[in-house]
DNA sequence: AGCACA
């Protein structure tokens, strides 16, 4: 029997490249282990989220010292080792590697590999795609592209944690229908990471976009698919047409702000100019699009419906007599986004309006850019899986003015939010912070 | 606070 003189070694297992870390805390992510464990050593290899409570994690050091290291410091140490405040206990796991199950797919990055199934590639716009993946954070750049697995895109984000989240929310889930064409049903989004970091975007086309460049070439011809629906293959007559819609909210029992409406209405091209406005007891909101052809799609897609399930907030579209807006550039009820928000910032500061991180383009005004989006909290504002009959589609970044969704459902009325088209599977829900959530 | 199957 030996005897050691250090009792805190008398119980543990033989030293091993892989520690054991328990007591994490909830949804311990990746750069957090790596954080704590890098002053000892080259971390070849994680595994968190471990066990029944997700709260046990798994490092792999590239060299067995690196790992006594670091055990041997804290057995020793009066500071005990810690991640969001909470003790991590670490000992040598009783096993000498990590076996990484992680498909080449499921290894994080920065961009998105989004398979679209159950459409043709005409039938989900690159705006359709931007809106729906700018609810997570600034959309850089998109692809798209089809290949034998069908319409796929690829969604490149600033940072993993994004991308990540947006991964979680989405995955899986239906891209709203009333964001497609109507002889489409349902197109579930596969989700996995692409091994790129950064996008080759060479053109604006209908094809890709680079948000963070606005004066990158446009490919006209490659732009034309954007104009083709416009043009109803009915043949009617058309009545007087302006690039500007005339929307009439009724039935506006939720409060609907100029974000809301430009989420809404840049899923089908850049919105320049909104004004929200009171009529006759009710409320209306100009929206002001560059052309005519997009309006006149907008209108078409959108009218009737409702921005809010349960019939709130349905919108009436009509074409405005107006051509070009006059509206302030940063007020509570209207928006000019063909000014740089530089400038418009200086003219009405607002509190919580930030840019997109590394969004030097603050004036670019390109379909549908959510130039509110931004995410500088290291905490989501997205809640990943809250049960259906959640809150609101139109994505609700955490700069969006509360009280919008403060007054959302609250668990004693309906929940407006989901629009009627994706029914019990909201596709966004705004959330202050997911470890709030439930 | 206590060892990973995907």
């Amino acid at each position: 029997m030996s005897t050691s003189a250090q009792p805190q070694f008398r119980y543990t297992q033989t030293p091993s490249k892989v520690l054991h870390l328990r007591n994490l805390p909830w949804e311990c992510i990746e750069e957090e282990l790596v954080e704590l464990c890098k002053p000892f050593g080259k971390i070849v290899n994680t595994k968190c989220n471990v066990g029944a409570n997700r709260n046990q994690a798994f490092v792999e050091f590239s060299d067995l010292n690196q790992a006594i290291n670091m055990v041997t410091y804290y057995a020793s140490s009066s500071e005990p080792a810690q991640i969001r405040g909470k003790t991590v206990y670490i000992q040598y796991s009783n096993r000498h590697e990590i076996v990484n199950n992680k498909s080449p797919g499921d290894v994080p990055g920065n961009v998105l590999l989004v398979t679209i199934e159950g459409v043709e590639a005409g039938d989900v716009s690159i705006d359709v795609i931007h809106l729906v993946f700018s609810a997570f954070g600034f959309v850089h750049k998109i692809a798209t592209f089809e290949k034998a697995a069908g319409f796929q895109a690829l969604i490149q984000y600033s940072d993993v944690q994004t991308a990540s989240t947006a991964r979680d929310s989405l995955d899986g889930r239906s891209i709203p229908r009333y964001l497609l064409p109507s002889h489409v049903n349902e197109c579930y989004l596969r989700i996995s990471y692409s091994a790129h970091t950064d996008l080759n975007i060479k053109f604006q086309s209908h094809r890709s976009r680079d948000y963070t460049n606005p004066h990158l070439p446009v490919n006209p011809t490659a732009m034309d698919g954007l104009l083709q629906p416009v043009v109803g293959p009915d043949g009617k007559k058309k009545e007087f047409e302006s690039n500007v819609l005339l929307a009439s909210i009724e039935n506006m029992q939720y409060a609907v702000t100029v974000d809301v409406l430009h989420t809404v209405f840049s899923a089908f091209g850049t919105v320049q100019k909104i004004a929200i406005f009171e009529k006759n007891g009710g409320t209306q909101a100009l929206i002001q699009y560059p052309d005519i052809a997009i309006a006149a799609v907008a209108k078409e897609a959108l009218e009737g419906h409702c921005i809010y399930d349960g019939g709130y907030c349905k919108l009436h579209l009509s074409y405005s007599r107006h051509t070009d807006l006059n509206v302030k550039a940063y007020s509570d009820k209207s928006r000019d986004y063909t000014i740089p928000i530089s400038l418009a910032m200086q003219q009405t500061p607002a509190a919580g309006w930030q840019n997109p991180p590394g969004a030097s383009a603050v004036g670019y005004t390109s379909s549908g850019m959510p130039q509110g989006h931004a995410q500088t909290s290291p905490v989501s504002s997205w809640f990943p899986a809250m049960p259906s009959g959640g809150h609101t589609f139109v994505s609700a970044p955490s700069t969006f003015p509360g009280q919008a969704y403060a007054s959302s459902p609250s668990p004693a009325q309906p929940s407006p939010g989901v629009p009627q088209a994706i029914g019990t599977q909201p596709l966004h829900q705004p959330s202050q912070s997911p470890y709030y959530g439930s």
